[in-house]
DNA sequence: GCCGTTTTCGGCCCGACTGTTTTCAGTCG
């Protein structure tokens, strides 16, 4: 049981794949299973659990989702209930193909009914076996060449890693964009596609190019040491496989198509879809080259984003939130009109460089690799106002987490280093060697706050008692261990957590480590309930390997009037960089500047806390 | 199969690249 909106999904898309496969000429089959395909794009970008849905709302719940209809909502209510969906079953009889061809790229169903057709085949070891023995070659349609590639994309689907966290890429990622835009005659240069948008995995990377000649530019592109492969290039357009195992693609557009370019190239896929259907219903046509009046036959926009989006009665919408989660009524002028006179999510999202202070930070006490001293400093080169010095406590063995009177002790010392930093040559001998820009002069208004990662115990309770951990600035907790327990008792250990008036901020609320483990399940409703009630601020952790809470969940909480905090979890002054990545799941969660404590300054994040 | 400010029928986003099709189907994003 417990089907994600990933397997519900990859079922619905499978049965669209089927459908294509065993299609008749006729039209109407050709739309039904582009019905399939949309549902499942709109299961897949959905921010709710369509499981939860349904035992929750009914089917009453399922058909409340746009593209899906009567056929399909008993589909899932079948899947959801019995494990299985009989219609896909059957099309399966008829047609005993394996769901991984879902993910192999460049061979799609007509391809495939092609060959299955002439030799017996069930999943993609057949096909390459197929291919290798030179049976395909001879199949109508068939030649060598398409045999040779066929096998290209079976070792290209072999290759893939799936997805890479967004900050674990982002070095190499803008290593290219700075090598194409340095490229004589170029423009602009920018990495655009998922990678734009924020989101915590990255699986291709999209670079979008200004140039009179695009010649040149995918020339270099595809000769740059960092291409393993060239899997395809056209005039405008190239397609290459990266050292790394990622897929590459490239567009070269002239200056006045920019904005068109760059529109439809960030996506997502859904959004684009929908501005072109909003065009088309305004007698427009909106495609990668710019917006076109359809009637006079003339290019009305495409420079830039803003003037395509104006054009379409649109506010310009931030790359983070176009994932068609209801961002373009959001941003219908009128609709903008009204709350613009106030609150729009909008024009209020948490920016780039809005927080002051670090509500995680990790040291040398525990298991971080620099002292207090240079975490600070270096945390006021960053620009920040303020940080909290965050080390495990006791029974997280591991960290050799700090005891009650080691935690006291280091309080203490925060204390007298907060009145020293005042002083003019307190932080002399450290500077030295160390100094990279002037921001300095900020330490002395720099505020250090003794805190901890108090540590979550199985039974809900904390590791230190809440005598001392009342003697600090500011308290976060966490769930360290005891990661496969039930739902109900993680979200009990998270609510009783909550519930302690000692502890202000839940860190890294879930416990997923990207590509690595899922976290323990909990849930989040009702987590965010009882942290609304008990003024509980939840983190969203900024490395780059957890971003957790992630974009939907952060969505939920502000939703309901949570604050959450974006920490860096820093465990070496280098690391505070990842809270690019949280500022940038925040905005894919259209938390505003208000819903973050941390771009408060210290006194008044202070006066915010349960007991401030 | 889904949808509706042209609402229960008749539409359904748009264009580049590949292969071998001399005018297009398949696939992708």
């Amino acid at each position: 049981m417990n089907k994600t909106n990933a397997e519900i999904a990859r079922m619905l898309r499978m049965i669209s794949y089927l459908l294509d496969m065993s299609e008749t000429k006729s039209k109407k089959t050709n739309f039904k299973n582009r019905a399939y395909n949309t549902a499942a794009e709109k299961i897949d970008n959905l921010s709710i659990s369509m499981e939860d849905l349904y035992k929750s709302e009914g089917i009453k719940g399922l058909l409340s989702i746009p593209s899906i209809g009567k056929a399909i909502a008993s589909k899932i209510e079948e899947f959801i209930n019995t494990n299985e969906i009989q219609y896909y079953n059957q099309l399966r009889s008829e047609l005993p193909l394996d769901i991984e061809f879902l993910e192999l790229k460049g061979i799609g169903p007509k391809t495939l009914k092609s060959i299955y057709d002439k030799v017996v085949i069930k999943n993609i070891e057949d096909l390459e076996k197929a291919a290798i023995e030179g049976k395909i070659r001879d199949i109508p349609g068939f030649s060598q060449k398409k045999e040779e590639s066929i096998l290209k994309k079976i070792k290209n689907y072999k290759d893939c890693r799936n997805r890479f966290p967004i900050g674990e890429i982002y070095p190499f990622v803008k290593q290219i964009e700075r090598y194409l835009s340095e490229i004589k005659g170029v423009k602009k240069a920018i990495t655009v596609g998922s990678f734009l948008r924020m989101k915590d995995t990255i699986r291709d990377i999209d670079y979008l190019v200004a140039s009179n000649d695009p010649q040149k530019v995918i020339e270099t592109f595809v000769n740059m040491s960092e291409v393993k492969q060239v899997l395809g290039k056209g005039s405008s357009k190239a397609f290459v496989k990266l050292n790394n195992g990622m897929n590459s693609d490239l567009l070269v557009v002239p200056d006045e198509s920019y904005g068109a370019a760059l529109l439809y190239f960030t996506g997502n896929k859904q959004h684009g879809i929908n501005l072109r259907k909003i065009a088309s219903s305004k007698n427009l046509k909106l495609n990668e080259w710019g917006l076109y009046d359809k009637s006079k036959g003339i290019k009305i926009a495409g420079e830039t984003e803003e003037e395509i989006y104006a054009k379409l009665g649109l506010e310009w919408i931030p790359p983070e939130m176009r994932e068609n989660k209801g961002e373009i009524e959001l941003s219908k002028t009128e609709t903008y009109k009204i709350y613009n006179s106030g609150e729009n999510k909008i024009s209020q999202l948490i920016g780039y460089e809005d927080l002051k202070g670090d509500l995680q930070v990790h040291t040398n006490n525990t298991d971080g690799k620099m002292s207090i001293e240079q975490m600070v400093l270096y945390a006021a080169d960053f620009g920040l106002e303020y940080i909290a010095i965050t080390d495990h406590t006791k029974s997280l063995k591991i960290a050799r987490g700090l005891d009650e009177a080691q935690l006291l002790n280091q309080a203490n010392k925060i204390s007298q280093l907060n009145d020293n930093i005042k002083t003019d040559n307190f932080f002399t001998d450290l500077i030295k060697g160390e100094v990279r820009n002037n921001n300095y002069k900020n330490l002395k208004n720099f505020r250090i706050l003794s805190s901890a990662e108090v540590n979550i115990l199985k039974d809900g309770s904390l590791d230190i008692s809440n005598n001392i951990l009342d003697k600090l600035d500011i308290v976060g907790a966490a769930i360290h261990s005891s990661f496969s327990l039930p739902i109900e008792t993680q979200t009990k250990r998270l609510v009783d957590t909550a519930l302690n008036p000692s502890v202000d901020i839940i860190f890294h609320p879930t416990g997923r480590i990207i590509n690595k483990r899922d976290g323990y399940p909990v849930n989040i409703p009702k987590l965010v309930e009882v942290a609304k009630d008990t003024k509980t601020i939840l983190e969203v952790d900024a490395a780059y390997e957890r971003l957790d809470l992630k974009d939907d969940h952060i969505k939920i909480a502000i939703d309901n009037g949570v604050k959450i905090a974006i920490d860096s979890d820093a465990h070496h002054p280098l690391q505070y960089v990842f809270l690019k990545f949280g500022i940038g799941q925040a905005r894919r969660g259209w938390a505003t500047k208000k819903d973050v404590i941390n771009a408060l300054p210290v006194q008044e994040m202070l006066n915010n806390l349960k007991q401030g």
